[in-house]
RNA sequence: GCGGGUGUAGCGUAGCGGUUAACGCGUCUGGUUGUGGCCCAGAAGACCGUGGGUUCGAAUCCCACCACUCGCC
C-alpha cells in the first residue's frame, strides 16, 4: 500500500506516477476538490466521478467542530458519511487554526484556540490531531504544522522548531496502518529554511511530502522559486504535494517543477462568486458584456449547453443553480487540464504544452 | 370636502439657513489559492416634486400648485 511509481518523466522534471492508496489508485498529477464539510459544494460525489474527479480533500477542523470525528466514525467513517468511495485526504487542521480562528495561542505543544462558529475553546495538538484523522478514516492525512507568514525570516525560523518535532509527534501517535502520514516542509520563501526542512523530512521515510506555506501572499515568482529549490531535495521516488494551490497558471508552472499532487477550493469558490474559468483567464459573469451572450462558457465545458447570458442572469439572481453549474465548469476545467498535462508528459512535450497555456496568461511578477 | 403627514440617486433613508448634498441596498468594474454562499477595493448615478417668494446665501424658511399617505366626514 501507498507505493508511488513513476510511470513516466518529462524533460521538464515533472513526472506521472499512480499512488496506491485503499480506496484505488491515483493517477499524477492530480488535482483534488476541496470538500471542506464533507462535501465539494454544490456537487455530488456522482458529479465528481463523471468530471474526472479521482482525490477529494476534506477539512479536520471543520469536521471536528461539526459533525464531530467520533460521529463520523461511529457512522462509518468519511467515505461512507459523505458516499464517496475514492480516494480520500483530510488536512490537519493547522492552517485553519490559523486563517480561521480568531483567538490563537501557539506553544510548543499545540494550539489552543476559538471555533469560528461559536466561540467555544478547543485545543489541537499533533496527537489530537491524528486521533482526529484516524476517526474521519481518510487515505492521507497531513502531518499538524504551523503555517507561518512567509515573509518574516526569525519567525518562520523559529515557527519550524515546532513544526519538526510535531511532525515526530504525528508519527509515533498514528496507529492505522491504512492511512498514509505526509510531512509538510515549511520554510516561507526562503532557500535555506526550506532546504532545511526538507532536510530534516527526507530521512523519516514518509509515503508523502507536502509543500505548505505557499499561495499565502507571497508573489507567484516567489512560490515557483520555493518549488525550484526543493525540486533537488525532496525524495524522487515520494508524491510531492503542494497545497492550497489551483490557479491554472501556478498548477501547469508547479507541475513544470515537479509537483503530483494539488487541492484547491479556487474553482468552487470562484463558482458561488459568479467566476468562471477559462482557457487564459477567468470570465466574471457578473458583467453587463454577458447579458446578451448566448455563446457557452467554453465548447468543451460539461455545462455547453447553458449560454453566457443565461449562467450571468443565474448569479444575478443568486440562484442556486448557479452555483452548481459553474462549479460543474471550473472542477471540470481544472480537472481536464491535469488530464491534458498526464498526456503532455507521456509525450514528452509538456514544456511545449506549458508554453501554449501560458501564453495567455500575464507573466509573474516579483511582488505583487 | 376638511385636517395632518411625506415628497432628496433605481429602492429605502440622512441632512432642516452656510464649502463640492451623505449613508445602506441595488447597478458597474477589479480582487479572491490547505473554503464562512462571504468579504475587500474602486466607479457611475440627484434640475433635493413643480412654480414663485424671503435672504448675501435655500434641499432646508414662506406661499401656491401637484402627487402620495393617514384620519375625519
Amino acid at each position: 500500500m501507498f507505493e508511488f511509481d513513476i510511470t513516466a518523466n518529462d524533460d521538464s522534471g515533472a513526472r506521472c506516477g499512480r499512488f496506491h492508496t485503499p480506496h484505488g489508485i491515483l493517477e499524477t498529477p492530480v488535482f483534488a476538490p476541496v470538500g471542506t464539510a464533507a462535501t465539494v459544494k454544490a456537487l455530488q460525489p456522482r458529479d465528481l466521478r463523471e468530471l474526472g474527479a479521482s482525490l477529494v480533500l476534506s477539512n479536520t477542523y471543520h469536521l471536528y467542530l461539526r459533525p464531530g470525528d467520533t460521529l463520523v466514525r461511529d457512522l462509518g467513517g468519511l467515505h461512507q458519511f459523505m458516499q464517496w468511495d475514492g480516494p480520500l485526504l483530510t488536512d490537519s487542521g493547522g492552517f485553519q487554526v490559523f486563517s480561521l480562528s480568531q483567538t490563537r495561542k501557539i506553544d510548543q505543544d499545540g494550539v489552543t484556540f476559538r471555533s469560528h462558529i461559536d466561540g467555544s475553546a478547543h485545543r489541537f495538538t499533533p496527537e489530537s490531531s491524528i486521533a482526529i484523522q484516524e476517526n474521519l478514516g481518510a487515505d492521507i492525512i497531513m502531518a499538524f504544522d504551523e503555517c507561518p507568514p512567509p515573509n518574516d525570516y526569525d519567525y518562520v525560523k523559529q515557527s519550524l522548531t515546532r513544526t519538526h518535532p510535531w511532525l515526530e509527534r504525528c508519527q509515533a501517535a498514528k496507529q492505522r496502518s491504512d492511512q498514509a502520514l505526509f510531512g509538510i516542509v515549511q520554510g516561507g520563501i526562503f532557500r535555506d529554511l526550506r532546504e532545511e526542512s526538507a532536510a530534516f523530512m527526507a530521512p523519516l521515510d514518509l509515503p508523502g511530502y507536502a509543500i505548505g506555506g505557499l499561495a499565502v501572499g507571497e508573489s507567484k515568482a516567489e512560490m515557483y522559486r520555493v518549488l525550484e529549490w526543493l525540486q533537488p531535495v525532496l525524495p524522487r521516488h515520494k508524491p510531492r504535494y503542494l497545497m492550497g494551490v489551483g490557479a491554472p497558471e501556478d498548477l501547469v508552472n508547479a507541475v513544470l517543477r515537479g509537483i503530483d499532487i494539488f487541492d484547491c477550493v479556487l474553482p468552487t469558490r470562484l463558482a458561488r462568486h459568479g467566476t468562471a474559468l477559462v482557457r487564459g483567464g477567468k470570465l466574471n459573469l457578473r458583467n453587463r458584456q454577458f447579458e446578451r451572450d448566448e455563446r457557452p462558457l467554453s465548447e468543451d465545458s460539461p455545462i455547453a449547453q447553458y449560454s453566457r447570458a443565461y449562467l450571468r442572469h443565474l448569479v444575478k439572481a443568486n440562484e442556486i443553480l448557479a452555483h452548481v453549474l459553474l462549479s460543474l465548469h471550473n472542477v471540470g476545467f481544472l480537472l481536464d487540464l491535469m488530464t491534458e498535462m498526464r498526456q503532455a508528459i507521456r509525450d514528452n512535450r509538456l514544456r511545449a504544452f506549458a508554453a501554449d497555456f501560458l501564453v495567455e496568461y500575464p507573466e509573474p511578477q516579483e511582488q505583487e
